[in-house]
RNA sequence: GCCGGUGUGGCGAAAUGGCAGACGCACAGGACUUAAAAUCCUGGGGCCUUUAAAAGCCGUGUGGGUUCGAGUCCCACCACCGGUACCA
């Protein structure tokens, strides 16, 4: 070991702590009408009525089990919500909180190609060892309700899930899911085949052709995220854009439900945000520009219609489908040129910001449907097929981007709206009053923005020209995925009579679609999904072919939460009565639904907490849950930089591993360490040296009960073979200073200032400064020869949520002593702080002069502010500053200060 | 550029508008020890005067403001971190 003899004998105390409490089901949780034993402790305390006790669902963000182990990032937030849940257990809650793996993932299928050892036996190898870590940190789990994404027994229900998605529609009437089966066709659809393809149109799960990331060198495609600038995250390979057919889900349906929830939620502000511009809802209006001398009209998107009458030019998207329409002849040679560069481009250069703008004019003009003007139509790149119509209408005088492109090719620049406070007008982006633009039968001279929107877009809707419109950023999700180590669609292809192949779901009974064993993970040659290998597998007996497309990783994140309330049922995804207890629908005294505290990084917040919400917004539309947000309450937690303030990685040599800190410290050392740190949400280094200090803090509570038995046995307890702990512990005798004389009112005080404070802390998630007045009660009551038992047992209770090895073992030892049963501490009330024995009869009250500290006197605390001024007119420090000086003024606060003012 | 967050000792940090730096690390001195480790006790924002005690002055990124009183509230900036970006 790095350093000397041990603090206390954690070696012992840890291995023997979590075996009991899993041998002893401790920390299991119950759901309605199960049968508790009477003699577990949550029956001992609550009785076996579980529905009667009000829940507390406290979860953590499952983890991937990747091959490198547990991170210390990782416990920071299972310690907090595990504090939380020893808390919120004392507390008299009945609280669920589980833990899982998601365990799909391409590391996985990465290894199986290169060593063609099975995803399956990696994952659980991995899953092993990541489950050994979080249990040797002592976490009250329930691990009965384990989930893990790539059971078959899961995944059914992930199947199920989609399934749902897949056959139903969003009805905008009503703004819901609805069973595909209430969608009525047009009249005018005859064929079966037409109708289907009308459905299948609709479904919230459907396929289109999209372009995506193909990386050549893996053989897959990549998700967005999985991009790095044009590189696989992964081995850094180059990948393409290419259009495949791909399974999507319809997330836009529920783009402004996604948005307006966000405010039923507690997110933290910057979350919220992240989300809402994920969503990217802008409002305004689509405007028709007639081209001038032809047949053709381009339709362009807009969120400033006010500013109609100063649209001088116009700007399409390269790939627009009207260039090669309305190009003149001897403009053709140029505008394909420009195409053709452009197509070069890839997406990084094209986006590249801070180079100067470019552009062609197709030598075609369109009419500004308002002052009748004919006005240019160039093509240029800043003008993004992908978003609103792919053209626009260029207002330079009010848009920051026309203006350096009007700028740079001398186009017209025209004032329509007059900024407030004399401004200058040019470059004037934000909100004024509408000048310039006016014409016979229309006028918005002098209306401010808002209103003039309106005005205009009324009367473009009048005459057909136009109409309010929302465009969102948000894009339908790509579902599909072209890799083995993935949920297999449950979903077959047929062709009809006519040859044209169409989509069929499989029959619940069906599920789970296992995927094939195979040799090769590898895409085929012809650059068909890994599952397209397994001949046997893709072929029905009636002919169909199976889907050979997975899901993404995403998927089986999406609905966890909901398993854990149910993780063993057979023929539901979870049962109804159960969702009903733990999400809040029907559980007595709590006031907020769903999950109550959802602890992870900003990592997943546009990812897997939007998925996710869609998800839960759909089982909720189709009635299978009963809330519309899953989770109510979210916190991120920080990241945990490294020693040198970098973030830790295995390139600059600064990851800490927790297996070798709690080796040399013990699993409360570290528990502690991570959350006295700082705050939880709040960035911060690893600093070793820290863990010392809680360490010693630990060593102080075990000496506060156990005394120094001598060098002898201290030694011992380096060599006591594990096997033997228990019953090493058990002869070490409680310290003499522990007795059962009453306690002195100065030792209540201290035990109940340190209830208070914990107590506060923990309601507000801080747990650092709860950490800190621990230290401070037993920095105290180290000073004490009498320590009496009663007060050392109220602090254990608030020392559990924090070191509960540690707690536990003192506990037992003190009730050993007072001849009761061992009962485990992680049930003990949580204590009531008495604000009567915080009262103070006297109080130090600073004394100021013209807001300047010059000294301290002591009052009772019951002084009037008449006292209180004479008590401080004759302090000793303070006087001289008042010699001689007019006192212009008093400011005597109660309790608190007395302030001369003086001239 | 836009959005969000954060700036306090050598370091991690703490402070309902009311004694800035709780608690911890590191450091220094002392006790114990043959010695060390561990432990226990004591001291640590800076400047300045003094043998010392004590006092005084300055101090929460910068500049203003409100207030009897500002780390905290308001205005304008600066730096760093995270997200996002030609989204019309």
């Amino acid at each position: 070991m790095a350093f000397g003899r041990r603090q206390y004998p954690f070696h012992l105390i840890e291995p023997k702590w979590q075996q009991a409490w899993e041998a002893r089901e401790t920390f299991r949780a119950w759901n309605p009408g199960e049968a508790v034993p009477a003699d577990h402790p949550f029956a001992v305390r609550h009785g076996a009525e579980v529905a009667a006790v009000p829940k507390y669902y406290i979860l953590d963000m499952f983890p991937y089990p990747s091959g490198a182990g547990l991170h210390v990032g990782h416990p920071e937030g299972y310690t907090a919500t595990d504090i939380l849940a020893r808390y919120q257990r004392a507390r008299g809650r009945h609280v669920l909180h589980p833990m899982g793996w998601d365990a799909f993932g391409l590391p996985a299928e990465q290894y199986a190609i290169q060593t063609g050892r099975h995803p399956r036996l990696t994952t659980a190898k991995n899953v092993a060892n990541f489950k050994r870590q979080i249990q040797a940190l002592g976490f009250s789990y329930d691990w009965s309700r384990e989930v893990n994404t790539t059971d078959p027994e899961y995944f059914k229900w992930t199947q199920w899930i989609f399934l749902r998605l897949y056959n139903s529609w969003f009805n905008p009437a009503s703004r819901k899911a609805e069973p595909i089966e209430s969608l009525r066709c047009p009249a005018d659809l005859r064929s079966e085949g037409e109708r289907r393809a009308y459905r299948d149109s609709r479904r919230l799960a459907y396929v289109s052709e999209a372009p995506v990331w193909w990386c050549e060198e893996l053989g897959t495609v990549l998700a967005n995220e999985e991009v790095i600038d044009g590189r696989s995250e992964r081995g850094n390979h180059p990948v393409v854009r290419r259009p495949m057919r791909q399974w999507m889900l319809r997330i836009t349906a529920y783009a402004d439900r996604l948005l307006e929830d966000l405010e039923t939620i507690d997110w933290s502000h910057s979350l919220k945000e992240m989300q809402r511009n994920w969503i990217g809802r802008s409002e305004g209006a689509e405007v028709d520009f007639q081209v001038a001398g032809r047949a053709e009209v381009v339709r362009v998107f807009t969120t400033r219609p006010d500013t109609l009458f100063g649209a001088t030019y116009m700007v399409l998207a390269p790939e627009h489908r009207l260039v090669d329409q309305v190009t003149v002849a001897e403009q053709r040679a140029s505008v394909q040129a420009y195409q053709a560069e452009v197509a070069k481009k890839s997406d990084l250069e094209r986006t590249e910001l801070a180079k100067a703008k470019t552009g062609v004019f197709t030598g075609a003009y369109a009419i500004n449907p308002v002052t009748g003007g004919q006005i240019p139509i160039w093509i240029a790149d800043y003008v993004l097929l992908s978003y609103g119509t792919g053209a626009i209408m260029a207002v330079p005088g009010h848009d920051t981007r026309d203006f350096e492109f009007a700028t740079q090719f001398h186009l017209p620049i025209v004032q329509v709206v007059q900024p407030p406070g004399g401004r200058d007008w040019r470059g004037f982006v934000e909100e004024g009053t509408a000048v310039n633009s006016s014409r016979a039968d229309l006028s918005l001279d002098g209306l401010p923005t808002p209103e003039a929107k309106r005005v205009i877009t009324a009367w473009l809707e009048s005459r057909g020209l136009g109409q309010r419109t929302i465009h969102y950023k948000l894009r339908d999700w790509l579902f599909s995925r072209q890799r083995y180590w993935g949920e297999p669609f449950p979903i077959v292809w047929r062709k009809d009579f006519s040859g044209r192949a169409y989509h069929e779901a499989l029959p619940e009974s069906a599920l789970p679609v296992l995927p094939p064993e195979l040799e090769d993970y590898k895409p085929t040659p012809d650059g068909q999904p890994p599952l397209a290998r397994a001949k046997d597998w893709l072929h029905l007996a009636d002919g169909a072919i199976r889907e050979t497309n997975t899901m993404p990783q995403w998927a089986g994140s999406c609905w966890y939460y909901l398993r854990y309330l149910d993780p063993k049922n057979p023929r539901r995804f979870c049962d109804p009565s159960a969702e009903a207890y733990w999400m809040g629908a029907r559980s007595p005294g709590v006031a907020t639904p769903g999950i109550d505290l959802y602890v992870g990084g900003t990592e997943h917040a546009v990812l897997h907490l939007l998925y996710a919400r869609f998800w839960h917004k759909v089982l909720f539309d189709l009635g299978h849950v009963s809330t519309p947000e899953p989770f109510y309450k979210l916190v991120n937690q920080g990241l945990i930089l490294g020693e040198d303030g970098q973030k830790m990685s295995k390139s600059l040599g600064n990851v800490v591993n927790p297996d070798d800190i709690l080796a040399d410290y013990g699993a409360d050392a570290f528990r502690l360490y991570e959350m006295f740190m700082g705050p939880l949400e709040m960035t911060k280094p690893w600093n070793t040296k820290g863990v010392e200090g809680v360490y010693r803090f630990l060593g102080r509570v075990w000496r506060l009960f156990v005394d120094e038995a001598g060098e002898t046995e201290f030694e011992q307890n380096l060599t006591v073979a594990p096997d033997r702990g228990a019953e090493f512990l058990a002869q070490l005798p409680l310290s003499n200073a522990v007795s059962d004389s009453p306690a002195s009112p100065a030792q209540l005080k201290t035990l109940h200032a340190c209830i208070q404070k914990t107590t506060e802390d923990l309601d507000d998630f801080r747990f650092n400064t709860a950490i800190s007045a621990l230290m401070v009660f037993v920095n105290e009551a180290t000073a004490w020869e009498l320590r009496p038992a009663a007060v050392l047992r109220d602090f254990l209770v608030l020392l559990q949520p924090f070191a509960p090895h540690l707690a536990e073992e003192l506990w037992e030892k003190l009730r050993a002593r007072a001849g009761g049963e061992p009962c485990p501490l992680a049930y003990a009330p949580w204590p009531r702080f008495d604000p009567a024995l915080l009262v103070e009869d006297t109080m130090e009250i600073p004394v100021q002069v013209n807001g300047k500290l010059r000294d301290v006197i002591r009052a009772p605390a019951a002084a009037t502010q008449t006292e209180l001024e004479a008590l401080a007119a004759q302090a000793e420090k303070a006087r001289p500053f008042l010699a001689g000086k007019t006192i212009r003024k008093v400011v005597v606060v109660p309790r608190k200060l007395v302030n001369f003012v003086v001239g």
